[in-house]
Formats: structure tokens, sequence, C-alpha cells
DNA sequence: CAGTATCCGACAAGATACTG
DNA sequence: CAGTATCTTGTCGGATACTG
């Protein structure tokens, strides 16, 4: 099943906290899973912790995942790599449409949250090589069934984009 | 296995064309599955064809599900509308941190996607409810997955976010 | 309740030129 | 080859006020 936290998180232990029925049953909680209130992505404590411009919920498994796969290259980079491309020129060869530049911020990112690691060679000239940790490796599943459905579903998604753009066009 | 297309898409057919080889090992091609090379990621036509500002690579099945779950709360709409939340309101009341307007875009865009349906009941005041689609159905292993890894690696992801924010509060 | 119009700010990513 | 600095652009989503 999925993991939802019920009520609040409390900052002190980080770890979820039931809260009484009186609140669980107030205007904050309108699902219930039997008799059970579900708070689903409900948490204003933690995304006040986390303090940024524009907060994220991030009490939402999901939510922290697309933290992690946000980027736009950050998906196909953790496959290249995961297909033994290792060096960032590759990498850049192998994603044609991206920059240098957010090619590394991604993967400065990706180091960031451990899921990958760097390997620097020095050398001349320089060598780089990029590496999948225990944790990237478990997210090749993800990304294997998020490229398997999107190729089993290729034609589908094509044709709206097409229609898509030829109502554009037309606008203009 | 990942599914990738050898070489470039050709317009009319819209199939996978095998380019020969004196291209294929070229510059642009620079990795090989055993000994057939793989162009993971590319396909210029294919790009130019759905024209966009900033083009989108369409030729990934991953890509392609990246458009689908891209939005800051589709993967969330989709797991509540699959939890039995079908109404708007109950949709924004279960994604607090929410606003109507985009949640209305996103939802426009998953009909849009054919990942769900709308079933408008013409009455006062008005009702309104989205259901799964089979092709919705089929994606929700995908955010269920999500779901847990984001669980179970909870507690790096949050160090790491709160150790971030520590470093940019004592920047200023 | 459901939905839209308008305006605006934050941030991601592109372009280019540059170091070691 | 690897990486950065600087500037610009696009776009997504937030805020607010409004219809039916």
């Amino acid at each position: 099943m999925f993991h939802f936290f019920l009520g609040q998180i409390s900052k002190e232990t980080e770890q979820p906290a039931i809260r009484d029925n009186a609140i669980l049953w107030g205007k904050y909680f309108p699902l219930w899973y039997g008799i059970v209130p579900i708070p689903i992505f409900v948490s204003q404590n933690l995304s006040l912790m986390y303090e940024k411009k524009i907060p994220l919920p991030l009490e939402c498994g999901l939510t922290m995942t697309k933290e992690i796969l946000g980027g736009k290259w950050k998906p196909n980079l953790l496959l290249a790599i995961s297909l033994g491309i290792k060096r960032p020129s590759d990498l850049q060869r192998a994603i044609p449409h991206s920059t240098k530049r957010v090619l590394n911020l991604q993967l400065k990112e990706l180091e960031e949250f451990r899921v990958i690691t760097k390997q620097i060679y020095h050398q001349l000239p320089p060598k780089v090589e990029y590496f999948l940790t225990d944790i990237g490796e478990s997210l090749l599943p993800i990304l294997k069934s998020m490229d398997d459905w999107g190729n089993r579903n290729r034609a589908v998604i094509e044709a709206v984009i097409i229609n898509r753009n030829a109502a554009e066009t037309e606008e203009h």
C-alpha cells in the first residue's frame, strides 16, 4: 500500500504523530480509508521546516522522488550512467539536446543526493567518471518502467502532441 | 530491456529507420551495446517535428513519460483519483499546497493525454468527477514505486535538503 | 461548486565566452 | 577534457478577482 503519514509531523522527533480525532475529523482531512481519515500529501509543518521561496511538501514519498528526478535530464543521466556511459563528454554526446552547463548542474545535484559518485583522475587531459551508488541503482527499476511505459504509449502521446501543435499554429 | 530507436525516425512512416554504419559509427553515436551502436536519447528529426521554443526530444520513452508526469501535482492527482477522490474540491483539499488554477490546468492536460476522463453532472450546484482511464491505471505501478522509493529513502533526502538550506542561510 | 482572466515573480535552462 | 561566469530567455506556478 501507499505510505501516508497520519496528521502532522512533529518538529522535534521528525516522526509521524497521530493527532487526536477531533482535529483529524476537521476540515483539513476530508478523506477516509475505511473509517481512517487520510490526510494525504499534507503537512504544513514540514514545508515550513525546509524554507524555500516556494515551499515543497516533502512529506509525501512521491514528492521526494520527484525532487530527485525533477531536472530536465536527470533520469536520462541515470539511465545513461547505468549503461556504462561515465564520462561527461560522452554523456553530453548521448544527450545531444543538453548543454554542458545544465548537465553539470544536474550531475552535481545527483551527487549531492548520493545517487551517483564522481571519480576524478588527475591527469592531462583531465578525466572524470560517474558511477551509480546503491541508492542510484535502486532507482533503475523505476526509470526502466517509465521508459517502458513511454514506449508502449508512444502512439497516443505523439498524437496528442501533434494535435496540440496543430491547434497552436492555427491560432497564429 | 530498454527500448531504443536505432538512428533517426523517418517522417513519413514514423517507424525507426536504421541508418548506415558510416553515420552510426560517427561522432554522434559513441556508444555500443555489444557491437550495436546505441544512439540513446537521439533523434533530431522528431524534435523538429514537434516544434516548440525549446524542443523536446520525444523519441525516448523516458522523456515521453516525463512529459505526462511533469507538472507539479500530476502524480499526486493521479494517486488521489486512484484512491477514489474524484471531485475537484476534494482533490484540492487533498493537496493543500496547490491552487485551483494549477490543479485545473493539470487536470486538463491529463485529460488531454487520455489519462483521466471528466464526467460533468449538469446540476446546481455543479458537480464534476474525474476517473482514471486504462492508460491512467497503467501508470499506477510507476507512481506507487516512486512513492515507495521516496519513503524508503526519506532519511537521506531530508538530510541533504536540510544541509542545503543550512548552507544557504549561512551565506546570507 | 467549478472554472477562468489577468498579472507577476521565481527559477530553470539556453547562449556565449572564458579558465586550467 | 572538464568546468565556470555572466547574462538572457522562457515557463511554470502563485495571487487575486471574477463569472455561471
